[in-house]
DNA sequence: GCGCACTATCTTGATATCGAGAGATAGGCT
DNA sequence: AGCCTATCTCTCGATATCAAGATAGTGCGC
C-alpha cells in the first residue's frame, strides 16, 4: 500500500537530506485526506441540493436541539467563518427557505436564526447519506484501529481546539 | 483529554439516536485538524512573505529537483487547482520574481515554469520553519505511535489518491 | 444614573478561486 | 496528406470569502 505522500516524502528526502521530514508522514496525510473528504462531501450534499457551507450551518442548528435556533455569532464561531460571511450565508439560507431570521427579544442588537421544517428535513437526509459515505471510506479499518486512530487524532486536535481563534498566532 | 469533536458527536447522538455517528470520530477530526494546520501554515509562511498557495507551487518545483522546472499542467495536477487558477498563480509568482516562464522548446503549446534563485531560497527557508512547527505539534506523540498513525492514515488515503480527480463522483 | 469599552450584526471593497470555453498545437488513424 | 480528437494554456465572468469599518445596543464601574 502506497499513497502520494510516500512519494512526496521521498522527494523531499532526496532534495533536502539535511532536514527531518518525518512530520509530513502524518500531517501531510491529514491535509490531503481532508481535501479528498471535502470533495466527497460536496458530491454527497449535491444530491440533496445543498452546498457544503449550507450543511455546516444547518447542521449546527440541528445539533443544538429544539427549538433549533441560534444567534449568528454562535454560528460563525462554530463554523470558523467571519461575520461578513455568516451574514451572507444566512441571507441565502433564508432566501432558500431553510432558515428564518427574527429579532432577539432579549437583546436588541441580536438576531436569532431558526431552522425551518424544510431545513430540518434536508439536513437530516444529508447527514444520513454523509455518514453512510464516511462509513464506506472507513470500512477497510478494523474497529479497534478506528478507536486508536480517533484517540491519536484527538491528542493532536485537543491542544489546538483549546486555543480560541483570536489567540492563535 | 477532550476535543470539540467529542462534543459534536455527543450532540448528534442525542439528536439523532437512530444514526451511527462513529465515522465522525475519525473523519471530523481529520477535517478539523486540517483547518488548524492551514491556519498555522499561513502564519509560518507569513514570516517568509509567502502565501500558502505560493509555497505549494514553489515546493512542487523545488521537490522536482534540478533544473527546478515543470509545466503549468504538472503543477496544477500536483496542487489540485484548475488551470485558470494556475495561470493566475504563475503570473503573480513571476511578477514577484520567484519563477520565470519560458516557451517549451519541445511542445509549442506548452510553457515551462522555472524556480528562480530567490524562489529557491525562500521555499527552502519556509520549509525548514514549517517542519520545525509541525514537529512541535507532534511532540506529544511517541515515535511508535506516529508510525502507527501514519500507517492508518495511509490506508485511508491510498484508495482516494489512486482515483484520478476526473473519475471522482 | 452616566460614560465608555465591549459586543453583535451588517456593509463594503478587494481578492483568489472555479467553471466554461477559446485558441493553438500534437499525434494517432485512415 | 488530412482529419479529428486530445492536450495545453490562457481568458472571462461569476461567486464566496475575508478584513476592516460602520452602526446600534449592552452593561459594568464609578
Amino acid at each position: 500500500m502506497r499513497d502520494e505522500v510516500d512519494g512526496l516524502v521521498e522527494a523531499w528526502r532526496s532534495e533536502r537530506p539535511d532536514l527531518n521530514v518525518e512530520p509530513l508522514q502524518v500531517l501531510s496525510r491529514v491535509s490531503r485526506l481532508a481535501r479528498h473528504l471535502d470533495r466527497a462531501r460536496r458530491s454527497v450534499f449535491t444530491e440533496h441540493d445543498l452546498e457544503p457551507w449550507e450543511f455546516d450551518v444547518l447542521a449546527e442548528l440541528r445539533r443544538s436541539g429544539p427549538p433549533y435556533e441560534l444567534s449568528p455569532g454562535r454560528l460563525l464561531r462554530a463554523t470558523l467563518v467571519t461575520s461578513g460571511t455568516m451574514t451572507n450565508r444566512i441571507d441565502r439560507l433564508a432566501a432558500a427557505g431553510l432558515v428564518t431570521r427574527r429579532p432577539d427579544p432579549d437583546d436588541k442588537r441580536g438576531v436569532l436564526v431558526r431552522l425551518s421544517d424544510e431545513g430540518r428535513e434536508r439536513v437530516d437526509a444529508a447527514l444520513a447519506d454523509l455518514l453512510s459515505y464516511e462509513e464506506s471510506i472507513l470500512c477497510e479499518i478494523l474497529h479497534a484501529d478506528r478507536e486508536r486512530l480517533a484517540a491519536l487524532l484527538r491528542s493532536l486536535l485537543a491542544p489546538l481546539d483549546e486555543t480560541p481563534a483570536h489567540q492563535r498566532s
